[in-house]
DNA sequence: GTCTATAAGGAGATAGAC
DNA sequence: GTCTATCTCCTTATAGAC
């Protein structure tokens, strides 16, 4: 309890980066201004370059943790030992880790067009290598005849936009719960790729 | 020919639309200023507010065109007599028509949150009744027996996110052609509905 | 670390000449 | 119908006091 009441160096930096993702996902990235985000955080707007270069990095660095973040979540995730397992874990862990993420989801998949080239590679690289994963399991499954697949290609953009969709529509309070969406998209995915 | 060559007023609302949907599908409706929009069709900024009273007019029109175009077009299709006909003819429309106008289709599914109450309640009802030809479709499928639905409504949701996921990487150059496209997804969906 | 003040420029929209 | 000029306001980012 060494610090004073006045400094709050520890705990602002992810605070205004939650405001600015909630911000960012509501009003997207260009309609947003840096006072706005000062304002939600209670800060001048002067105060946030010494947390960020500029706006500009403050989009890209939560891109990059959101990224960064599903990559790491999924490592982790016990993926079972055949490729309909690993299939129904990633469609599985892919609603739930993104249902709990939204506005870092939203942001990650509409504000793209707002990176600068750099950023923007970086970014391309970390969500290619997520679909990787998924590529990879269903050519496994393929080539262990579980799988009914004409594109691997194709059917991968496939599943990840099938299950992009619930983003759009599922509230926490509605009719259906997390697990019985989790399970109608897995059914869905299952007979999509022929099993 | 009796129109002098100074006069463009029947062509220049058009362009203001073209040049204005191509802007805001590439960087945003916010990040997309008066200025740009006008110089693209080659007037000054103040000419604009001949053909629209503001900004936002400007997108909701954009929208509205587009929902309405989309549901002409629909209305015309030929649909088939059967309910699995009838899925095949909308998935094969869905990917044909909106491949055709990607830019429209992005600024009506991006650019809601930059629409006032009034502009957005328009929209949003249009897309509804879009989705309601899918659902009916799904629905007389699932009674006559064709279909193994678990809950229409999330398998018409399912079904829209997985056409709509060719928009975000098909190519006219790339390595498959429109009609291999459309086959493609048309399988999965086959497939996804349980047929 | 945060503030106030400010620089430098761009935004949407309007007025009035032509 | 289009132009130039302008109003008013907001933008990102920085400088320097505290």
């Amino acid at each position: 309890m060494a610090r004073t009441q006045g400094s709050h160096s520890e705990t602002t930096g992810p605070r205004i980066r939650a405001a600015a993702e909630t911000l960012f996902a509501r009003h997207g990235y260009a309609a947003v201004s840096m006072r706005q985000i000062a304002g939600a955080v209670g800060l001048q707007a002067g105060a946030l370059y010494n947390y960020t270069p500029d706006k500009q990095s403050l989009l890209v660095d939560l891109m990059q943790r959101h990224m960064e973040a599903l990559m790491g979540a999924w490592a982790q995730e016990v993926q079972g030992d055949t490729a309909l397992a690993a299939l129904e874990a990633f469609a599985r862990f892919h609603i739930r880790f993104n249902l709990a993420r939204r506005d870092a989801v939203f942001i990650a998949y509409n504000e793209l067009r707002n990176l600068e080239p750099e950023g923007f590679a970086q970014i391309e690289a970390l969500r290619n290598a997520y679909e990787g994963e998924l590529a990879g399991i269903l050519t496994a499954g393929r080539e262990a005849g579980l799988f009914q697949l004409e594109e691997p290609r194709v059917t991968t953009r496939a599943v990840i936009a099938l299950l992009n969709g619930v983003l759009t529509w599922y509230r926490d309070d509605g009719r259906l719960s997390l697990e019985e969406v989790e399970s109608l998209h897995w059914q869905m995915v299952r007979r999509l790729v022929g099993v």
